[in-house]
DNA sequence: AGCACGCCGACT
DNA sequence: GTCGGCGTGCTC
């Protein structure tokens, strides 16, 4: 018998080189032999003279001789229990080879800091509160079919325009997995972690059974979240991305609300996963279904789902991963319609001698809604230093010809770039369109919008006092308690105008809204990305719905240079349908996702002609292993050409072919490269 | 990621 | 003659 050791299979909670093996085998002390299981925590040996932390992934009998020889011993076990579930341990390899990162970084990542206080955190009651409600035909239809679906493992798309019901049709659900003794984690963007949002949950179900994993949590009251969940105490969780890692011991329905929010991916550290993905590998481990719900879903999500249907209606026997698309297409107040949505062409504005960054016709929607006391928010989308050029005459913008993106002004070449191609182009003198001179570099912010508002205001009110305009973006809210500030004024009535980035699109009461102004429709319409119609459409819809949730409709001001652009008129026109009918057409003819996978490889340096140099010898390198249905596009400067001093080109992956293309085995040999999967997008 | 080993420039 | 620069490679 004493040929036979007891040896565990570890993963080391450090980055360890995707070339080599992610699992490391170690002997089990023999005073630990009956102790070990899978998930738990130990310290091992490691290196040269390192002790490190590790988890337990297996634990194996092995035959001594062959096996042993080479093999470190365990050096202590950490903690009585489990840390991980055996199927949280499988979702962590998932998500290792799928997102080509070093597994130890993927299970430092579903941890918690394991901090040594653990404070009860205080739980200030909710009266829990049920009331009738009465469900429109289309929510009863949504209850019904997703109850059906409990228990299996699909992907559910809940197409439901604002205002339209989603969060009953979640909760009517979420009562019948709670009934069944089993967990429900919701994800939510980011910013609409507030107050509101979870009031509603918390008097339905009541706050004790909901674990709320907002980022502002300490780590203490993170841990004891954790434990609770980890202990089946909370059925309810709640919170961003990361909530997907949650330590849930009998899931029965995961929901994903918001599906696009871009702040489901993460980008910025690894494992840089989307958390709709995880999700969906979630589901199939619990065998229990997933909600996307949007009112502006994703184009990949929405095609994937109906293409799915059509593949299940015409292949019979199907196991699991069934995908069902569900729609509530009206507000459940029936007497509020959708805000009526003005578009303003700012060109005639311009033609009518108006260089104020206001139209005529938001002035006077400003000055009226002021008068009638309601309150008005201002929209500017104004991420990073996007610059393009335009001509102000035809609103005509330089685009790649091959790529069909905008090109971008790079001020230290002096020229147009394509980020997607890497061509350049000479800087136009006069508008290779209509000929014009008037040709504008384009970067205005919310500050701007600040100033001129208090101008114009000052000029038509004259002697009067100025109403409070809050502006709330990145900087203003860089104090500490500025948020809270912001929004105690707001929902006092206080704030008359507020003016702000996506930051104000979410978790606001806008019942007193009658005005929303939309600066300039366009600063992502020509960001160089694929996505830039999408994400233009999106952004519009969810603005244009904070008009008009009151008891009046409300009005909305989109002003733009490009009233034509297919997606501000399906926001005008409130026309999801319409809108996805036409990109997955341009999807399709200029071969971006869903009809292809895109991988983003970056290389770094701070030395610009190295970075270069490593981006070239990767590419090399991928053209000699390359499969032929990757196209290898690059190396090209990366949009931000230069961060934390080191330089920046990035090369574009993209499966031409096949769209579940297995890029492991190309990627593990990349040692110095960034990779993101499926990014967000390509700048 | 760490932490070794390893092979070339200016210093007590 | 050594100290130390960070390039390369490995960690059961």
């Amino acid at each position: 018998m004493s040929n036979f050791k007891r040896v565990i299979n570890i993963i080391p909670l450090t980055s360890v080189n995707l070339g080599s093996t992610q699992i490391f085998t170690y002997l089990v002390p023999l005073n630990l032999h009956d102790h070990l299981r899978p998930g738990q925590l130990v310290r091992v040996p490691f290196g040269g003279r390192r002790l490190i932390l590790g988890l337990v992934s297996s634990v194996e009998m092995h035959r001594l001789p062959k096996e042993a020889k080479g093999l470190k011993e365990v050096t202590e076990l950490i903690g009585a229990t489990p840390v991980l579930t055996e199927k949280h341990i499988a979702l962590a390899n998932w998500i290792a080879k799928y997102y080509v990162t070093p597994l130890g970084l993927v299970v430092k990542a579903m941890l918690p800091k394991f901090v040594k206080k653990n404070k009860d955190p205080q739980i200030t009651g909710y009266e829990k509160f049920n009331p009738d409600y009465i469900l429109t035909d289309y929510q009863k239809n949504a209850v019904s079919e997703i109850t059906r679906a409990l228990g299996s493992p699909s992907t559910i798309l809940l197409h439901g325009i604002t205002g339209s019901g989603k969060t009953e049709v979640y909760m009517q659900v979420i009562e019948r997995v709670l009934f069944a003794g089993k967990q429900v984690i919701i994800l939510v963007p980011e910013i609409s972690l507030t107050t509101q949002a979870i009031e509603r949950f918390a008097r339905r179900f009541g706050i004790e059974r909901i674990a709320l994993l907002h980022s502002k949590l300490r780590d203490s009251e993170r841990l004891f979240m954790w434990q609770k969940i980890w202990e089946n105490e909370k059925q309810i969780i709640i919170g961003p991305r990361s909530a997907v890692f949650a330590p849930v011991q009998d899931l029965g329905l995961i929901i994903m609300d918001e599906e696009h929010d871009p702040s489901f991916k993460q980008y910025d550290q690894h494992p840089k996963y989307h958390a709709r993905e995880v999700a969906g590998k979630l589901s199939e481990l619990w065998i229990c279904p997933l909600i996307l719900g949007d009112a502006t879903p994703s184009i990949t999500s929405y095609f994937n789902v109906a293409s799915n249907i059509d593949q299940a209606s015409m292949s019979r026997g199907e196991t699991g991963g069934k995908s069902i698309l569900l729609t509530l297409p009206h507000r459940i107040m029936a007497d509020v319609g959708l805000p009526k949505v003005r578009v303003v062409d700012m060109r005639k504005e311009l033609a009518a001698k108006n260089f104020s960054i206001f139209s005529e016709a938001l002035k006077a929607e400003m000055i009226m809604k002021l008068k009638q006391n309601k309150q008005i928010i201002l929209f500017l989308n104004r991420r990073g230093s996007a610059t393009f050029i335009m001509c102000r005459d035809c609103a005509y913008v330089s685009t790649c010809e091959h790529c069909q993106v905008p090109l971008v002004y790079h001020l230290t070449t002096q020229s147009l770039v394509c980020h997607h191609c890497a061509r350049n182009y000479d800087i136009p003198t006069a508008c290779p369109a209509c000929g014009g001179a008037r040709i504008k570099y384009f970067g205005i912010g919310t500050e701007a919008v600040e100033e001129g508002l208090k101008k114009f205001l000052k000029e038509e009110l004259k002697d009067k006092e100025l109403p409070l305009i809050v502006r709330m973006d990145r900087d203003s809210t860089a104090v500490a308690g500025a948020h809270k500030q912001i929004y105690d004024d707001w929902t006092a009535g206080r704030t008359r105008i507020l003016i702000g980035t996506q930051m104000i699109s979410k978790g606001w009461d806008v019942s007193r809204v009658g005005l929303v102004g939309i600066i300039t429709a366009d600063t992502i319409l020509h960001l160089p990305d694929y996505r830039s119609n999408e994400r233009t459409f999106q952004m519009l819809t969810q603005v244009a719905g904070r008009a008009g949730r009151g008891s009046d409709p409300g009005v909305v001001v989109l002003q733009t240079y490009n009233p034509e652009n297919f997606a501000i008129q399906a926001a005008k026109l409130h026309d999801y349908q319409g809108f996805f009918a036409r990109e997955i057409e341009v999807r399709k003819k200029f071969g971006y996702p869903p009809f292809t996978r895109l991988i983003k490889l970056v290389f770094s340096h701070p030395d610009r002609e190295k970075a270069l140099a490593l981006s070239e010898r990767a590419v090399n390198l991928l053209r000699q292993e390359g499969s032929p249905g990757i196209e290898i596009i690059g190396p090209i400067p990366s949009f931000i050409m230069r961060l934390r001093g080191r330089f920046r080109f990035q090369v574009i992956l993209k499966s031409v072919a096949n769209v579940d293309f297995d890029f492991y085995p190309l990627l593990a040999k990349l040692a110095d490269a960034d990779i993101d999967i499926d990014p967000e997008s390509l700048l």
